[in-house]
DNA sequence: CAGGTATATTGATCATTGTCAATATACCTG
DNA sequence: CAGGTATATTGACAATGATCAATATACCTG
């Protein structure tokens, strides 16, 4: 488990329970609650399981890279682990599912001309990740 | 699909496909590849998800803000969605699994101390995400 | 050693997700 | 309108994941 340094001194062992009722809580802590409430944890929570899939981080890092100019057809073929028997990257009407899951989940905003649809990554979404992860990380 | 503002003009209409063989990429751009590697891609999609639960970041805002003090028995009750049906919160074998999947994700380390086990955030593994998302976010 | 407590693991169940082939839709061109 | 192309949707299937009750493990206390 590597080093392991609390910052504030572990609580003695002298705060251990010794025969407090079942109704009372035996060990450290009280009034632990988390700030994160149940419906921000929830979103959060959402918008970070759109996020953690191979094909879709690299799908973002194309639209990063090229903004505005990617089409879906120009993803094919690029993003998404190769399978490991065919080494066949997914196919277009995965990407499409990925995009899909991208869009409900606001991280990339498109734009239909003709037949072809350009994406762009919606950087307030991803801004919305670093500030919980600031939260987190920050104290 | 709200405003759309590419920092680049889409390219223009007359670069649409006219008869290439079927061989050749129809539309816009060449050379298209991902900055980040499948491994890279695969490791980040990891982290995100063992981050990517309601219950899990609850548990992570409550190890952040008592660093080090925390063992399981206070995150019972604590973390994770009431069920819609009962309102209780998830059990202990439930927390003990999340727990499990944040160590294996590295984001956090425990200590047993007697009968206890005291969990505290890895910040450096929160920074690793910060640094991808820097990277999407900041060109 | 015996009983109690804190945490982890197991095995089962149900819901969700990633992928594909097949098909549908929409648009463009001749 | 007909044929072609780009993208989306559908339905199926396998894999993964969240949760729980039951049980196991480890430690502490008398």
């Amino acid at each position: 488990m590597e080093q392991f340094n609390p910052t504030i001194p572990i609580t003695s062992s002298a705060d251990a329970p010794t025969s407090t009722p079942a109704s009372t809580r035996a060990c450290c802590l009280e009034g632990v609650v988390a700030c994160i409430s149940d419906a921000t944890a929830l979103a959060h929570a959402t918008l970070l399981k759109a996020l953690a899939d191979p094909a879709r981080l690299q799908i973002l890092d194309v639209l990063s890279q090229y903004a505005g100019l990617v089409c879906v057809c120009d993803l094919e073929g690029v993003v998404g682990l190769p399978d490991p028997v065919t080494g066949q990257r997914p196919r277009q009407p995965t990407i499409s599912h990925h995009l899909k899951v991208l869009r409900q989940a606001g991280l990339v905003q498109y734009e239909k001309r003709g037949q072809w649809a350009y994406y762009a990554v919606c950087r307030e979404r991803l801004a919305d990740v670093q500030a919980l992860l600031a939260q987190l990380y920050g104290r």
